[in-house]
DNA sequence: GCTTGAAACTGACGTTACGTCATTTTGTAT
DNA sequence: ATACAAAATGACGTAACGTCAGTTTCAAGC
């Protein structure tokens, strides 16, 4: 258990900076003094590696916050996708030095070869975000598709579908109602609880199946049960009336 | 010539960040249209690839463009200095990789071995912050060197250290009187063609000067003609009377 | 010369990830 | 018990753009 300015000196994090992610809740430390301070654990420390590392290949923090948060988030993964990012890193440093010496080189005559060596030398100092980028949708795709194993296939048979298709189709009989009517409204909270159950925590469930069906491209390729649009739209209203309810 | 969409193309930076450089004067474009679109040259794109570098080091922007108004800015030097930038980068990655190795390695089993990796592979991280720093430190030493080398060295026998001699002495006669009345500021006025003579843009002029009266030691180091306190604020002063006059 | 759609300009306000105080609490060494 | 370093709390500040909305300019075809 170390205090906060352990950790700052530890890890070369600001104090402020540990306070921020604090207070936006990305890494609260898991214990505390009775008078309120800060204690970080080890588990605190790895965190705050992965948050570093993503933060480097221009994750922003509340999106770190999401991932993190998120269930079935793989450390070892992450790793492995930090050390073939370095690996990548070092090989644009080599592209980066001889594009270097390419302008050192030719930097007394000043000519045509001398523009192209300062557009690539400016490229590749670009090519870093590009990498950076690449890494970001590589992790982000990862758990994408966890997600969206997840998600109720309705293809396949698993034991979900029957149930997610009755209540669909229940909500439908609806459709011309108030969507906050008591009816509806029980509907939504069995389908809120069956999205407890297979989703846990992620609150983007709805957001998500709304992407699908706004891309027929992604539901082809995920065979999802296609649900249509308007029932859709309902389906949202009436979650968001409950939501309020609930909050 | 260039406009500012084929340059961000090219660069790979963004046409709201250009837009924002010409907006604080820190990189305007060669020429305009009659219109008043930008449009940029190959020393514009050089300029560019400065101000990336001296970013990715860790400069503010105020800080670069100040630097890069210097006249005295050695283009070359400055090469040089990210080529062995990158060298050392290189191996700093070259060290992170092993790091991650051993975290990974070390992964399955939970042990004080792994903390450690973990700290490791942590100031790995931040040795790049180090590294930026140091190369920041190297720039601006080689840049307040060559100031200093144009600041009158009143040991040696520079023809105008005579007169910078014969001007403070002027002044000391004053100093119970009025910095504002007409003779003090004749002498002042004087001081500021000879500076302008000297150090061309420099504002930064007096300010150095007090800066070397603060900390003796630089003083010494510099072989600087002793200037008492007392006669420094009151130029000091008076100097700032002149400016408020010719503003 | 005139039209026209794309690109450029000109504000103005928003945003992210902290920095920087100033003040109050809490921990701990004596 | 007291004193003094560290930590918390809150409030405002900031750098470097992003984003949006409205206007102007440019180049290209008719």
């Amino acid at each position: 258990m170390l205090h906060i300015h352990k950790v700052s000196e530890l890890t070369g994090v600001t104090v402020r900076t540990l306070r921020h992610y604090d207070q936006i809740g990305l890494l609260q430390s898991t214990s505390k003094t009775e008078g309120g301070h800060s204690l970080y654990s080890n588990g605190d420390l790895k965190k705050l590696q992965q948050i570093q590392f993503m933060k480097k290949i221009g994750f922003r923090l509340n999106e770190i916050k999401n991932m993190l948060n998120s269930s079935d988030w793989d450390w070892s993964d992450s790793l492995r996708n930090q050390l073939s990012y370095v690996k990548q890193e070092q090989e644009n440093l080599n592209k980066m030095e001889s594009a270097l010496r390419e302008l050192i080189h030719g930097m007394a005559i000043e000519d045509e070869n001398n523009e192209i060596a300062i557009q690539k030398v400016m490229q590749l100092a670009n090519s870093n975000k590009v990498l950076q980028q690449k890494y970001r949708r590589t992790l982000f795709k990862e758990r994408e598709l966890k997600l969206w194993k997840k998600v109720p296939n309705m293809t396949s048979d698993h034991p979900d579908t029957l149930e997610w298709i009755a209540l669909i189709g229940q909500l439908k009989r609806f459709i011309n109602e108030d969507p906050g009517c008591s009816n509806v409204q029980n509907i939504i909270r069995r389908m809120d609880e069956k999205r407890a159950e297979t989703f846990g925590g992620e609150t983007e469930f709805l957001d998500k199946l709304w992407d699908v069906r706004m891309s027929e491209k992604k539901s082809e390729q995920l065979g999802l049960y296609p649900i249509d649009q308007d029932v859709l739209e309902y389906m949202n209203a009436a979650y968001k009336i409950f939501i309020g309810k609930k909050g």
